[in-house]
DNA sequence: ACCATTATTTAACTTTTGGTCAATAAGTCC
DNA sequence: GGACTTATTGACCAAAAGTTAAATAATGGT
């Protein structure tokens, strides 16, 4: 009762090693509490998917599993902020107004483009959460595909008719955004084989490898979209 | 107990809607009902994930869930010869001939693999099922990869090296296993998008819109591997 | 130093779910 | 048509897992 002994991952291993008194409960406020909870979680969702069991999250905060409910009135309801987490609040303006700047030529901007959302969108967290509510619930990941489709591509196309020299009148052709998805998923590839397949592939050798990798991505769509659309 | 009210997607709806004697229990021999068992569990685990139930499963034969130990000892053994049936036996050693073909060009045996090989891998079962096993359990997953790395991957960097006119003496690069890999993941996207995000697209419009797809991907890796690789 | 608030835990309930086993009956062989 | 084999089912179990309610105790305010 004093002892947590259940607990695997405990924050307290300190304490518990030294076979002192264990600390009895902590109370935190409920901001920071609820923070905390949702930060676990999204780690925790991410490695064992919606299915993982909330004993496990609550062992690893060092809680009971009781208390999550003093926080969020259902599983779902925690899962779906999970997502609203990891999706809604890592999109980032910045992305559209750098592809706006006037100031870049289009090679410029994609390669800035894809080096930052790279970033952003190729963590442990992100790929797997995505995989995740795409393979259960795609209302969730519709939401991240949406705000891609409207707000990145048809910028991204423009960028690529200028650099190919056409004019941007018409709306983006079926088989331009086609071509370029061969770009954007063959860097989403990148995470699925690190974070998904558990690929290591060049992982902590060169720092800049992977920057490298995306340089020549972007380099190579832009060549040939050239020569393809001319 | 006559008539399956609990029965979710019987294939006995007729006698049931005409309100007649339903069937009494149908008994197969064994090969042929562990074949329909295995083939329903493709498609159903590739829907639910591995966390499906048994019960659903059965419902959806018919049957009860019961029966399925009949034909395998546990759920996993089921699982197993799930991923054995998708990944194992849909694996075409056609490939390594193809590519291997004297009297093609690198161009046409690209273009002739990726052809077929999205035929067979960008379906809904292999896409999730491959996605599913990835994110729980990689020595599934793994095993298809080696098979990649092994037997395609060089080959597919010989054709490369040939098109754009250098030896093959060398082991592949890094950077040339990586430029390889954005082609190969462009690819794959097309399956995820599809089966992972339910983005229809282009789907039923043109037949040939996918092949024109992958004709442009392919035809873009060679002609900029020319130039990145010079 | 005491009280009120509420964060946290303990105990318990319920449903779900993989798995077992004995009973039942469909087909086959004589 | 009876007996035998075994495919199939129904009842049941135990552990897993989401959820609830009441009891406990940490903290801040007075």
């Amino acid at each position: 009762m004093r002892f947590s002994e259940d607990s695997v991952s405990s924050p307290n291993k300190a304490e518990i090693s030294a076979g002192e008194i264990a600390p009895t409960r902590k109370r935190m406020a409920t901001a920071e509490r609820k923070r905390q909870i949702l930060d676990s979680a999204i780690q925790f969702f991410a490695r064992n998917g919606i299915d993982g069991q909330l004993r496990n999250l609550s062992k690893e905060l060092g809680i009971t599993h009781t208390l999550l409910y003093h926080y969020f009135p259902t599983k779902d309801a925690l899962i779906q902020e999970v997502y609203k987490e990891v999706f809604e609040s890592r999109w980032k303006p910045e992305w559209e107004e750098l592809l706006d700047d006037e100031s870049l030529t289009p090679e410029e901007k994609l390669n800035a483009f894809y080096l930052d959302y790279s970033n952003t969108v190729l963590t442990y967290d992100f790929v797997r959460i995505l995989i995740f509510s795409g393979l259960s619930d795609h209302s969730i990941s519709d939401r991240f595909f949406e705000l891609l489709r409207t707000r990145l591509l048809p910028r991204l196309i423009r960028e690529t008719r200028q650099y190919c020299g056409r004019p941007n009148t018409s709306k983006p052709t079926q088989r331009e955004l086609e071509f370029l998805m061969g770009l954007h998923g063959g860097v989403f590839y990148i995470g699925m084989r690190r974070w998904i397949y558990g690929q290591a592939i060049y992982a902590a050798e060169s720092p800049n490898t992977e920057q490298e990798i995306i340089r020549d991505r972007v380099q190579s769509y832009l060549h040939s979209a050239k020569s393809l659309f001319a």
